[in-house]
DNA sequence: TCTTGCCTTGACGCCGGTGTGAAGGCATAA
DNA sequence: TTATGCCTTCACACCGGCGTCAAGGCAAGA
C-alpha cells in the first residue's frame, strides 16, 4: 500500500508517516518509482505509535515498542526495553499527578478565598 | 531599582522581565538614560506572575491578576476577571487529571500484562 | 583615558510533532 | 496530449517562555 492509503487507514497524514520514517520508526520498501510501499505490519506499527503518542510518550520512547512488535511479539510492550520505558513513564505520570493535584488544591483555595472576599465586601457595601 | 536588581530579587533574569513588559504585564518608568526603573510594587507583580506560571497559567491568563493587583487589591485573584480565569483553569486541570489518571491506568495494565507474559514464558522455558 | 559592568534594542535558537507550501516526477484516464 | 491526482524531496511556520549572542550607550572607578 502507498503512503496515502496507509495515512488514511491509520487516521493520520503522509507528512506524519514520513516524519516517523525520518525518526527511524517506520521502514517502507520502495517501488521502482521511488514510491514508499507499506505492508499490513506497518499499519500495526503506526497504530502502536499513535496509541503511545496519545498516552504522552515521545517518539524516542516509542522505539523499543516498535522494535518489540517488529521482533514478532504479539504486543509492543512485552519486551524488557519497553517495560523499562513503561516504568519510567509511569513514575513520570505519577509525578505529574502529584503536581497537578497540588495545583488544583491551590486553585480551589484561591477561588474560595475570592468568594469569601466578595461576600465580606457585599456585607459592608451591599451588591 | 534597575532591571538587574529586580531580576535578582525576583529570582529571574532581565531577559524575562523585558519579555513580561513586551507582553504588557510589567510597566517600568524610564530614567533619562532610557534605563528601566522599577518600584517595589512591580516586585510584587513579578512574584504574582512567577507563582501563576508555576501553576501552569499562560502569560495571557495572568493579565487579569496583574491588573487586579495594580488596581490596589491585596491579592491578584479577587477580581471577577481573575476568578473567571481561575474557574477555567480549574476545569482544565480537572480534565488533565482525568486524562492522566486514564493514562496511568493503561500504563499499569500494560506493565502487569508484560510481567504476566514473562511469567508464562518462563514457565514454558525456564529463565 | 581606559576598563569594567551595567544598561539598551534586535534578532535568532530551542523543543516536538505536524501543517503547509514549492517544485517537480509518475500513472492513468479522457 | 492533456488533465488529474497521486507521489517525491526540501524547507519554512507554529507554539511559549525564555536563553543567548551581537553591537552599542552610559556610569564610575583606577
Amino acid at each position: 500500500m502507498l503512503i496515502g492509503e496507509l495515512a488514511e487507514r491509520a487516521g493520520t497524514s503522509p507528512r506524519t508517516l514520513r516524519y516517523y520514517e525520518e525518526q527511524g520508526l517506520v521502514r517502507p520498501r520502495r517501488d521502482a518509482n521511488g514510491y514508499r510501499q507499506y505492508d499490513d505490519a506497518e499499519l500495526r506499527v503506526v497504530h502502536e505509535i499513535r496509541t503511545l503518542l496519545a498516552d504522552g510518550f515521545g517518539l524516542d520512547d516509542i522505539k523499543p515498542f516498535v522494535d518489540c512488535l517488529r521482533a514478532g511479539n504479539e504486543a509492543g510492550h512485552v519486551c524488557p526495553d519497553a517495560v523499562a520505558v513503561l516504568r519510567r513513564r509511569l513514575a513520570e505520570v505519577d509525578g505529574y499527578l502529584t503536581q497537578l493535584t497540588d495545583v488544583r488544591q491551590r486553585l480551589h483555595d484561591q477561588l474560595n478565598q475570592a468568594i469569601e472576599h466578595r461576600e465580606i465586601r457585599c456585607l459592608m457595601n451591599p451588591c
